[in-house]
DNA sequence: AGGGTGGGTTGTGTTTTCCAACTCAGTGGC
DNA sequence: GCCACTGAGTTGGAAAACACAACCCACCCT
């Protein structure tokens, strides 16, 4: 850190210092997915395997992913998403979304089928009112909040 | 990579490869709030300089960020969030819910005033019915659906 | 016995990132 | 004129993160 920096206090840079390191959020997509073993992640994400044994460290001891046993002799184990990791799948569409849009406009690598019989295209909405929610729409208040 | 990798085609990816590095989501969470000078921004983040210039170029070239000139001798410029870049305070404000619930669970650093005079409180949903959109409620199809 | 799978760890490089210090062209004070 | 300051970077050297093949161990199959 810079010593002239006075970093904001902010929601996002603490969720990124989880999260936001080269691979984390693909061990997550993994895992939502239905995707649980060492090899198979390994496999669909492209990380080291070294890498990716210490982000599932990291994941796990955040309290986003959980470690089952399904063997023992040898000991063999799953990952699993805690709902605390469940609800960064959030973050996933709308990264999906975006990618889909400016990246594949024409087509998609995947699409979700939503319980409403098409596929999902996530919007973020306010819960109030149900509007669409956008950062910078109105000005922030808070400790963080400074404009400058 | 390793030799056994085969990635997963995904827009979740091919998003962060271009916003993933460290730093780089933050740079966008700064002109949002409408920091728009380098020194401020570096101010704000945490990062070094020099990192904060080359992702700025970086953010620049692929059309997420723009540069403008407010001064000629010296040459002096404002960064600005071009309309794909706006569209990425999606992500930051899915990322900001999380960690208000999960790390700042009492008093969340900012607050962001919706235009109903709510706090807004952001939720993801799906576009076509309204109803809340998660990865993995059902099963993907396209390209890069595997799901093993 | 030989090969394959699962879940890692180790050793050894290569690449990024960090941070202070420096530059260069103005601007403001006195 | 002289000094300090600002803005927007660039540079050099050290530290940290990352990559990748190779190895390990213990089962399982044939």
């Amino acid at each position: 850190m810079p010593k002239d920096a006075d970093p904001r206090e902010c929601s996002v840079a603490d969720t990124l210092d989880l999260v936001g390191e080269r691979w984390s959020l693909l061990v997550i997509r993994e895992l939502s997915y239905g995707v649980r073993r060492f090899d198979r992640i390994v496999r669909n994400t492209g990380a080291s395997r070294d890498i990716l044994a210490s982000r599932l460290r990291k994941l796990e001891a955040n309290g986003i992913i959980r470690r089952e046993r399904y063997s023992d002799h040898p000991a063999r184990y799953e990952y699993h998403l805690t709902p605390a990791g469940a609800e960064l799948c959030d973050v996933l569409l709308v990264l999906m979304r975006w990618g889909d849009r400016h990246l594949h406009p024409d087509d998609p690598p995947v699409r979700w089928q939503h319980s409403c019989g098409e596929p999902v295209s996530p919007v973020v909405v306010c819960r109030h009112c149900g509007g669409e929610a956008r950062v910078g729409a109105h000005s922030p208040t808070g400790r963080g909040a400074r404009t400058s």
